[in-house]
DNA sequence: GTCTATAGGAAGATAGAC
DNA sequence: GTCTATCTTCCTATAGAC
């Protein structure tokens, strides 16, 4: 086992409270928003009493801060991964639907950081908000590129706009925590509906053959956790 | 002047301030979520002290129920009149463009009650949303039609699940508010881009022919506010 | 109708024992 | 590392004068 291992694998006790007081603050921002999250709630969900979570943050701004730095950068890495892996051969409009399965899948259920970043962004306070926006530049320019690539290939609707488009569908997708039971369908079903709402959106009355509208199996909408 | 006239026109000084403290609530709501909003940022922004606040509502959920209950009316409302507006040969597309249309302006414009009571649903405490679930019930039922008249008019792509269809489709004009910018387009442009996302995204492989993409005149998404 | 003053409680944060 | 006890501030809501 080498160090670098060792350090990784076995979180310290320290680390994993931490993690326990992360878990807790995620899962309340996305039920309470940014204001709703008190302390007191997130020592009791991480079953610990106030001064504990005090010992590690230094505020409750610094707790809420990282569980939205976090999952802003969870929803970021797993779109990446998710492109990386599809065949060289993708089509620029089969990149732009991996792209938004992989952020609903995120939001959805693999991350309840990625869902609380997306829901407060629009609560957090002035300087939060500026630093969000600094750290999310990286993403803006990826989904705005992806979509341009569309325009360029000739597969996207050249009516829309480009912007409004992006920002249109990436709302849906953020918003499906508000109504989205897995009761009702399984995150298969979802992110299937998602890719082909997505694709009919954007290619418009350019999806003329029938291959365009379907997704080949290479695109499977199943996220496979890493080991 | 007719007597009705008399009563709705000139709005006694009790129901102006009444209406200010609502006023305030929505633009609140919007800014700093259900927890966030205070009485005595209400009371400034309506140019009174906190105890004026308690003579015309019992207590702040009081307030914020109200202006959530006007906002789901006013974007129902909205829809209903749209509707009624198109011409009587619109196909069921048609409707459904108009429909997310009228929703979608309401949200941006028209009102911050819809945008205040669309963007804090899911912060609500448990009666408060019991009750506005109920009062949905009928906005639910209707665009339910909507899209099941689509289906069965051949008009919407059969392969989409009409539930999850129609739900990322509000999401997307719901959560247009938080990144919208009059300055960097006009309504009639954001409409107009959302009607045609709309549209692509249900018709999807069905939308062959270019008008069937194209909505005709009869259907501008310029808002005409009643006299 | 609107105000000043204030009760009563809950929240964020810290001191200091263990 | 985690606790009990406590400080300070801010919030909702009310009492009562004008």
């Amino acid at each position: 086992m080498t160090k670098a291992d060792g350090a990784q694998r076995r979180e310290r006790k320290s680390d994993k409270t931490r993690r326990r007081i992360l878990d807790a603050a995620a899962d309340l921002l996305n039920r309470k928003g940014f204001d709703g999250t008190r302390v007191s709630e997130i020592a009791t969900l991480a079953e610990l009493r106030v001064p504990a979570v005090y010992y590690y943050f230094d505020s409750r701004e610094a707790i809420l801060e990282e569980v939205v730095n976090i999952g802003d950068r969870l929803a970021h890495d797993n779109v990446v991964r998710r492109l990386n892996e599809l065949p060289p051969d993708a089509s620029a409009l089969d990149r732009i639907c991996a792209a938004f399965a992989a952020h609903l899948e995120m939001v959805l259920t693999e991350s309840a950081y990625t869902a609380a970043a997306m829901r407060t962004m629009g609560q957090l306070p002035a300087d939060m908000r500026a630093r969000q926006l600094e750290r999310q530049r990286a993403s803006g320019r990826m989904w705005r590129e992806l979509i341009q690539a569309g325009v360029e290939a000739g597969e996207v609707d050249p009516e829309l706009d480009p912007r409004a488009a992006r920002m249109f569908l990436l709302g849906a997708v953020n918003w499906a925590t508000e109504w989205w039971n897995p009761a009702r369908g399984s995150l298969e079903e979802i992110l299937a509906t998602a890719q082909r709402l997505v694709r009919n959106a954007l290619a418009g009355p350019l999806a003329r053959s029938a291959t365009a509208a379907t997704p080949r199996a290479a695109l499977s909408p199943v996220f496979i956790p890493p080991p």
